[in-house]
DNA sequence: CGTTGCTTGTGAATTCATGCACAAGCGGTT
DNA sequence: AACCGCTTGTGCATGAATTCACAAGCAACG
């Protein structure tokens, strides 16, 4: 039954895009080859963790000279499923959502935005970036029609869990939250949560403590 | 020497910010008192590692009870050092940086945003929110004059590092990074970084594997 | 005042992640 | 064809985080 499934660690896939960044540098930088120095250097970590990382993947490097910048950014692509463009739609516009919708690190990194949602029908027509957007009742038709698998919500708290539950009704099963609330999806699909004030808060507790951890 | 310093894990601090925040919550529903059940309902997390990350910080349950919503908000509050609105000034006053500087959830949650800086001279003057965006050529004048011990980067990558260097030197010991450089910093500065698209890649990954991991 | 029901706080076991250290292996050079 | 310098891939040890499971302890009630 099961086919020998490659089973890499979570701390591993939260820094392969890390990598996948590291490599695009690299390969605008015209190099070729680069060594888990290197990478490490680039990445943020360092090379013990870097080998051990691309270990999960398959064996990509060459001794003595390291790994193929391009052949290796296809294979964490691949893994990554970034292959195509994923379509995401973004829900919520306001000063976020719209922030977002122009971020252009989405396209360049492997996603496409198919379409801008507000819940605010006054908000209807107006255009952010090169999209228009539309009422929230288009929903279902527009992940139906563009196979949209990711959702992204940038608005309030207070919206968030209503907006995750219509975009787990039309079949999204993977959700990016900028709200600080919880959300409560059902099993089988994937919610990540990026909270601004709580990294703020994660900083400011390192900071309140320096002196302490100095004097450890 | 050591004077008995209460060590609270990395994992645990993380989490924090969103015991602070379930709490606020249950303020705000009029619960005075909570389960460690509730708390992880709320949080995200389950009922035993809240009591373990609470333990950390003291004794401040109940056995039989739960704990005090208004008293553990308040630990929890001097622990992560929000007992005063720490200044913080945004830098690159672009589509994301605008969105921060009017995010409410910052002011709110124990920040207080002091000031807007862009490198682009045409930008100075012009209004977000409710400050001014200021030259660059101020941050130094800023930082000494509001004690600014916090500075949030939203410039384009290739800018990131610059503003960090500048941060730096002007005394900013914490830095919040949005841009998806990787920065490097002198020992005794702290760096948090949230790539956008790395968030996306991530669940890029498991939406991709989703099949694989059922059939472990 | 003893008993009952509930919830904390925490040792101990387990799982997961990191870092070290070195044999294995490749390419270039003599 | 043997050697040399360099870098990978990985077994192993260490460390961190999570989870379990239960004694300790409080409050309410009869």
């Amino acid at each position: 039954m099961s086919k020998e499934v490659r089973r890499i660690p979570d701390a591993t896939v939260a820094r392969l895009p890390r990598y996948h960044r590291a490599l695009l540098e690299l390969h605008a930088a015209k190099k070729s080859t680069a060594s888990s120095e290197e990478l490490a250097e680039l990445a943020g970590f360092n090379a013990a963790k870097v080998r051990k990382d691309l270990s999960y993947l398959g064996t990509y490097g060459t001794r003595g000279v390291g790994y193929d910048v391009d052949n290796l950014r296809r294979q964490i692509g691949r893994e990554l499923g970034l292959t195509e463009s994923w379509p995401v739609v973004i829900v919520g516009i306001g000063n976020l959502g719209r922030a977002l919708a122009t971020y252009s690190g989405f396209a360049t990194r492997g996603f496409r935005i198919a379409a801008l949602l507000d819940a605010d029908p006054t908000k209807a027509g107006e255009v952010v970036g090169s999209l228009a957007v539309r009422p929230s009742s288009d929903l279902a038709h527009i992940v139906a029609a563009e196979d949209v698998a990711i959702g992204i919500i940038a608005t309030p708290g207070v919206a968030a869990q209503d907006v995750a539950d219509q975009l787990v009704a039309v079949g999204v099963r993977s959700i990016l939250n900028f709200s600080p609330s919880v959300l409560t999806v059902p099993d089988g699909v994937a919610v990540r949560g990026v909270d601004l004030a709580v990294e703020l808060q994660v900083l400011s507790y390192y900071q309140h403590h320096r002196d302490d951890l100095v004097a450890s």
